[in-house]
DNA sequence: GATAAATGTGAGCTGACAATCGCATTTTGG
DNA sequence: CCAAAATGCGATTGTCAGCTCACATTTATC
């Protein structure tokens, strides 16, 4: 940020720039997002745009570090430890966390993963990160002895595997097809108790 | 394309072109893809680009159709098929396959898939259509009745999984890593077997 | 109320790049 | 050989978006 805002007047600036700038963004794709029209959209002027952010880049980067934090929200609400609860139960909530993520504004969702080059790494890794952390806790939970490294390794399948499914089937539209849930927590279940069995 | 290449010369000139610009393209990535830099890497005129294609993207759907015919070509290698193979062998193929598609020029492959905008259906659909048909043949490999639609679903299940750990694992140049191939492997083979058994 | 600091404005500058076009060179066909 | 077609060239043009800057307006401080 080029300069921080001190009152009360600019910081809602900033903010009514960042929503403004995410919608143009969601709506258009990184290829024809331009700070003019978001501007125009925001109500304000490109100049107030390039007094709080140095460049357009670093704008998109707000409005993932933004963006993010509304998913990690989303995951959180399935959170809750419960020790009775079976695998599947366990799985499902997993599921569910990642396909909540993916509805927080699935189109800038997408824009942000998919275009968005990522100038600093921090913001992104922080988060995958953090994201990598609930697979292994779930992962954990399965039955049989863990091995360390071998969870690491079990932790990125999975998370890979789930991201992938549930990527493909928001670029088709199909997020909510409750067919696909179940085989999604058929396969994660699967793979964990293939698992403890070897 | 603008004007089909009708003497030899101009035919290796569209060639020339082409690989010129899927290199540009894969080192500076679709935002930074000029056609200047792709004449001037080439040893053309931008010209002589212009000749044969009507614009930008009309040149990466070419790259792009190109780049997928080689992919299926890598994944193709693995395709005889053998009545006494195992799941294990069978899954293990699949995945060197689409391990062997990936490695056919990561970057320009990331590129392609991630940030080129694709004008036209046709070439990535008929693609991914192609792909989804190799999943569906190890699906129906699997013991147990087959219901079609859920198979269906299954193969759209187990092609992004497969994908997804693997487009992960090529970002982070974790490709070759003989841990996550078994992993895969068990990921697959688990999901297939647990079909089977309900 | 006066002064200074913070904030807001938008016309316009600048550089970059897609795409063109008139002309030079090469190849083909007779 | 000689037209005519095909190919190759690259300076130039037009457009457009990122970003600046000189000035206007609002808010804070005393």
């Amino acid at each position: 940020m080029r300069k921080a805002p001190r009152q009360q007047r600019s910081r809602a600036t900033v903010d009514t720039i960042v929503e403004a700038a995410a919608r143009v963004l969601a709506w258009r794709g990184w290829a024809d997002f331009t700070t003019n029209e978001t501007a125009s959209v925001g109500g304000v002027s490109v100049g107030s745009i390039y007094q709080y952010f140095p460049n357009k880049l670093a704008l998109a980067e707000e409005i993932r570090k933004r963006h993010l934090d509304a998913v990690l929200a989303a995951i959180s609400g399935s959170e809750e430890r419960d020790g009775a609860m079976t695998l599947e139960q366990c799985a499902a909530k997993l599921i569910d966390g990642v396909v909540a993520a993916h509805n927080v504004d699935q189109d800038l969702h997408r824009v942000l993963l998919d275009e968005v080059p990522l100038a600093a790494r921090s913001t992104q890794d922080e988060f995958e990160a953090e994201y990598l952390r609930r697979y292994q806790r779930v992962i954990a939970l399965a039955p049989g002895k863990s091995d360390p490294e071998r969870d690491e390794i079990a932790g990125r399948v999975l998370s890979g595997a789930v991201e992938g499914v549930v990527h493909t089937a928001a670029r088709h539209g199909e997020l909510d097809s409750p067919a696909l849930r179940a085989e999604l927590i058929e396969l994660v279940c699967a793979y964990l108790r293939g698992r403890s069995a070897s």
